[in-house]
DNA sequence: AATGGTGGTTTCCTTTTAGATACTAGTGAT
DNA sequence: ATCACTAGTATCTAAAAGGAAACCACCATT
């Protein structure tokens, strides 16, 4: 099925994908770090980590860029403006999971450590 | 985690899900009988789709009514007030997606078999 | 008598995805 | 000398997801 949606739901439902997209979100135009978005998403294992950015990176929605100059090697990585565009689905997502769903108060709270927006 | 997002992109990532809110949303308020969706998602084997159904059900984004009284036991499914208020972010979606990344001739037209909206 | 449609379930198998853990090399700090 | 930090990779295993095919009872039609 080469629908659209489908497409867009494969790619968009992997896990860490969203959460990763919003990590990036955070530090708004600002280029983050591999281990600063780590750090930010405690439960991921490296592996997935740099699996999503590659995927993310290969979809368009980050860019990574590299200071090689340096020791260590400086990876960083931030949204593009598709990413950008992407973030206020997210939003859109979340406003509809508080509004019908989850009473999570972790999330309802604008101190939310794991997905401010 | 217990993020919102996290839920939420969890159980909206799943295979066909996507696309079965879309294909009860073609019929709007009318009820569908599983064989009719099942018509309209050709790709489908039976097994996912009862179990994405009972799981749409669960999460109350669909609802199901079964009239036993007829042979064959008729069971027809509807989108709730809050599977219809999903479809815009569905929407929102596929113009994203056609906005930066798909050029889905498919998808494009007003014509598309698969998720018209 | 055989076929097709109803709404699924069951079983078995393969693929995909995820997780845990250990490891690398080069440097700076303690 | 030892530890931690950098940005990952490698390996192995476990779990989840998905696909194919067969099957069920019951009825109407051919």
């Amino acid at each position: 099925m080469d629908c659209t949606i489908y497409q867009t739901a494969n790619f968009i439902g992997k896990r860490w994908t969203l959460v990763i997209l919003l990590e990036l979100h955070k530090g708004k135009y600002r280029w983050k770090r591999y281990s600063e978005i780590k750090r930010g998403i405690k439960e991921i294992t490296p592996k997935l980590l740099s699996l999503r950015l590659k995927e993310l990176e290969k979809e368009g929605l980050i860019s990574k860029r590299v200071d090689s100059s340096i020791v260590p090697v400086k990876s960083e990585y931030s949204l593009t403006r598709r990413g950008e565009d992407f973030i206020k689905i997210i939003q859109d997502m979340k406003e509809w999971a508080l509004k019908w769903k989850f009473k999570n108060k972790v999330c309802e709270g604008t101190d939310c450590k794991n997905c401010i927006l």
